[in-house]
DNA sequence: CCGTTCTTGAAACAGTCGTACCATAAACTC
DNA sequence: GAGTTTATGGTACGACTGTTTCAAGAACGG
């Protein structure tokens, strides 16, 4: 039968390939540098992917994966008032280590912003966290079918996120977090 | 003294190009297609810009001009009960006509976040806005210095802003806002 | 050995990029 | 008219892009 294939190789290459993309970004992506930074050469690249289109989808779909895999190994949080389940999604999400992951998302959010119809299944970037976060606050919506407040205990995750990399006062990030759990817990209170 | 210089051409080709980067964003930006939209050649961009470098920066000043004097024009809110005013700001920021700034806003940030050499007055982001916020919110805050609440609504609205570019449902993102509001004026009932 | 299949390198192709060089036309002063 | 300054087109350079083509090496079955 000839030479046997070696698909491992593929995994390899995108293993190392998403490393580099976490660690440079998407925008400057280009694939003689890729390659050189990777130990291989283009010509492998477009043989193991077929395209750099292809390629990046792949990197795209291992970077989730990773960041899936990280939130399920988590610590659990279910317990404790909203406020504490609250400083720990934010502490988790703000930690240096999901810096590249962060990085990742608002790249491509700014892509998906200019070329919408490279991303026609936008509609999941609900679904993905939606359930995880109404299930963690259900004691602060204002019953079931609440998607007010998931939604905006979200907006408040990202848009500190946002300031958070945009001028890394992260003191003022955490104060601003603080001040949110005090109004959930004030309106649960009340 | 020779053939008079002609600056209001320098202008008129800038807000050209503004109206070009606005519609079609900074990230596929190029010379040649650029020049072409604008009736002019690649060479006469470098005429009056010098480099593309400095009529992107010029391109980016003149659309914060803009957007700062469609803020400045806008119907004066201060009156009212908090959670009206932040429905005020919120209506304008969400406003279709302000979603080409939005856009240009976080391709600009996603482009700081891989070079943040090439924005070393980063920490200007939060003098912009903050006097502006923190007057409109003043009597939500907990005392003079408080700088966790008028940050915390920013985020809320960038967060929003966010959620909205990426889903469309721009229902969902108004009634987080609406459980915002509710969140803001039980703090200052209690 | 032969033949087949997988793997890999080197080079080239056609295109785009920002930019520089060179020439020339236009508008002005004297 | 000459001289000077501004404005503009055309063109080419070198570097880069994703991709293709050609060829050869490597590992296996028969």
């Amino acid at each position: 039968m000839g030479r046997p294939a070696d698909p491992a190789r593929r995994e390899r290459t995108l293993a190392r390939a998403t490393d580099h993309v976490l660690a440079h970004g998407l925008a400057g992506l280009s694939l003689r540098p890729l390659a050189a930074a990777l130990d291989t050469s283009p010509r492998m690249l477009l043989y193991d992917f077929g395209s750099k289109q292809e390629l990046v989808a792949a990197v795209l779909a291992e970077a989730r994966r990773r960041g899936a895999a990280r939130l399920a190994s988590r610590p659990p949080q279910g317990a404790g008032t909203p406020a504490q389940r609250l400083r720990g999604i934010w502490a988790w999400l703000s930690a240096p280590d999901r810096a590249p992951f962060v990085r990742l998302f608002f790249e491509v959010h700014a892509d998906l912003l200019a070329h919408p119809e490279h991303y026609p299944d936008r509609a999941r970037a609900v679904t993905d966290w939606f359930d995880t976060l109404s299930a963690a606050f259900a004691d602060v919506c204002e019953g079931e079918g609440d998607t007010a407040t998931p939604t905006l205990v979200m907006a408040v995750l990202r848009g500190l996120l946002l300031d958070l990399t945009l001028t890394g006062d992260r003191d003022r990030a955490d104060r601003a977090l603080e001040r949110f759990a005090d109004l959930l817990g004030a309106a649960r209170g009340a």
